[in-house]
RNA sequence: GGUGGAGUGGCCGAGAGGCGAGGCAGCGGCCUGCAAAGCCGUCCACACGGGUUCAAAUCCCGUCUCCACCUCCA
């Protein structure tokens, strides 16, 4: 079976054709830097991460572009009420997403494009968008540059609104606007506000425009994929598709949105005060079973945020970790890019189907196992290494170097030959019928923060991790 | 008011006319000196009320509840 997504201006499932064989284009709406990211943007961040891991698999070439936004009103007001600079915020917090993305095992994107680098791109638009009557430059003098909704007919095609039926917007600051929905492509300097030259006055970037212009600059007039949350749907997508259709480029052609994080049912947002930031998180739980936690519902769902459910998350990763290190000692080295099982692939197919992937994966450390306990080692490594194919695919593999225990370069073998002293000590107890010594060693060993287990190849310890 | 989505076992979370997804927790057993890990079994759910059908969690009608978006949002 063919790939399929599901899109959101078909509102249904369409089968996948990229534009050019062999190459997807995919653009993904990044962070408004305004703030440091809380657990919802990676949630974003690591859905299309699988998706660009899947596209990969199947022998796409996949041009993955990111945007930042780092100029905007919020931006501008944290920069004034910390009395700093606007572009020393929006650096700040750029770091802090990146960070954030890498922590969390999501590949580089292609290019990440940022808004104020793209002013002359973004004049080129609205330039061509005035030209074929769809935009205007404010009479009042602000500056202003304004999509005017009502001269394009197919406005509200993605979000499926029909303009004349939504609310009426209660913008207090539409100045110069002809009609209240129409939407700033750019908006006009006020004193003391950054601002680029343009043919229509100083000014700064609407928020909308700069995807166009960048998706455009990097991914050609048409590409394949636009992502981003389904929050972004209405106003943000659909003024990007309007302004960019309208100006004549076919844009994107598949439209991909994930569901929302939430706490107690509600989206977590700045503004409600309920946000988890990634730091805060990771003290919790590893990175690798944050991004288990986030990526394992499917991408469309909401996914709803508790303690409870990180643990699960976490618990249900250490069994395909455990399995695969123990695979590892025993059978030795795991192989790598063996295929994935067909069963795995085709819920993948289907809509970036992780929930069915994961069932299919756990299914086979449940075999894995039980040939381990058989003592099949063979069996168990083949099982092991598509195991491992699966997990590489999420972004998940407990072997790969991003996730790999056992760094800390020549510690680990030196704490290794320590433990091995008391582990021997603690044998020669057990052999002699002590126990008494022996889960006193083991006892003293787990106060280390060391966890001894014994195992029919003998006992094995590793670092307790809580 | 408009648009889109959701309600599934103790919990998380898939599925979408017949064939118990998977994980976590619990319980019973096996293994183990004990423990841990693991394995086997168990736990037969689909908001409510009607209807269609040989068969409905899935389709149809109605009702309730919740969420997102309607110009700040991933």
């Amino acid at each position: 079976m063919s790939l399929r997504f599901y899109d959101t201006r078909a509102r249904q499932v369409r089968e996948f054709v990229p534009l050019r064989e062999g190459c997807v284009s995919l653009y993904l709406c990044g962070a408004t830097v305004q703030a440091p990211p809380h657990i919802g943007h990676i949630r974003s961040g690591v859905s299309f991460d699988i998706l660009r891991r899947w596209l990969i698999y199947r022998g796409y070439r996949v041009v993955f572009c990111r945007n930042v936004t780092d100029i905007d009103d919020k931006i501008l007001r944290v920069a004034a009420s910390e009395g700093v600079e606007w572009w020393e915020v929006s650096e700040r917090n750029h770091r802090a997403f990146t960070w954030a993305y890498d922590t969390l095992g999501c590949l580089p994107p292609t290019v990440e494009p940022r808004a104020t680098g793209h002013v002359p791109e973004m004049i080129e638009l609205m330039r061509r968008l005035i030209e074929r009557g769809h935009a205007y430059a404010a009479e009042d003098g602000s500056g202003d540059v304004y999509f005017d909704v009502t001269s394009y007919p197919k406005y509200g095609s993605l979000s499926n609104q029909r303009v004349d039926e939504m609310r009426a917007a209660e913008d207090g600051d539409a100045r110069a606007k002809r009609d209240p929905r129409d939407f700033a492509l750019w908006k006009g300097a006020r004193p003391g506000e950054p601002s680029w030259p343009t043919p229509w006055g100083p000014g700064r970037p609407g928020w909308h425009l700069e995807c166009s212009a960048m998706a455009t600059k990097y991914l050609g007039p048409t590409f394949d994929i636009h992502g981003g949350g389904v929050d972004l749907v209405f106003p943000h997508h659909e003024n990007e598709s309007a302004q960019s259709n309208a100006a004549g480029d076919g844009f994107a052609r598949y439209w991909l949105h994930n569901g929302m994080l939430t706490t107690g049912g509600e989206k977590m947002s700045k503004s409600l005060g309920n946000s988890l930031l990634i730091p805060e998180v990771v003290q919790r739980v590893r990175p690798v079973e944050l991004r288990y936690y986030l990526g394992q519902a499917h991408y469309r769902s909401n996914l709803d945020y508790t303690e409870e459910s990180l643990r699960e998350a976490a618990a249900a990763y250490q069994r395909f970790e455990n399995f695969l290190v123990r695979v590892n000692e025993i059978a030795g080295p795991i192989p790598e890019g063996v295929p994935v099982p067909d069963e795995f692939a085709a819920a993948l197919d289907d809509d970036l189907g992780v929930p069915q992937a994961l069932a299919v994966a756990h299914t086979h450390v449940r075999e894995g196992n039980s040939a381990l306990a058989e003592g099949a080692k063979e069996r168990a490594a083949e099982i092991a290494g598509r195991l491992r194919a699966m997990l590489a695919v999420l972004g998940l593999d407990p072997l790969s170097p991003q996730w790999a225990q056992s760094d800390d370069s020549g510690l680990r073998d030196v704490v290794d030959s320590l433990v091995s002293v008391v582990l021997e000590q603690r044998q020669a107890a057990r052999r002699r019928k002590d126990y008494a010594t022996a889960d006193q060693i083991r006892d003293q060993l787990a106060e280390a923060g060391i966890a001894v287990e014994d195992t029919p190849q003998g006992p094995r310890w590793e670092l307790r991790r809580d």
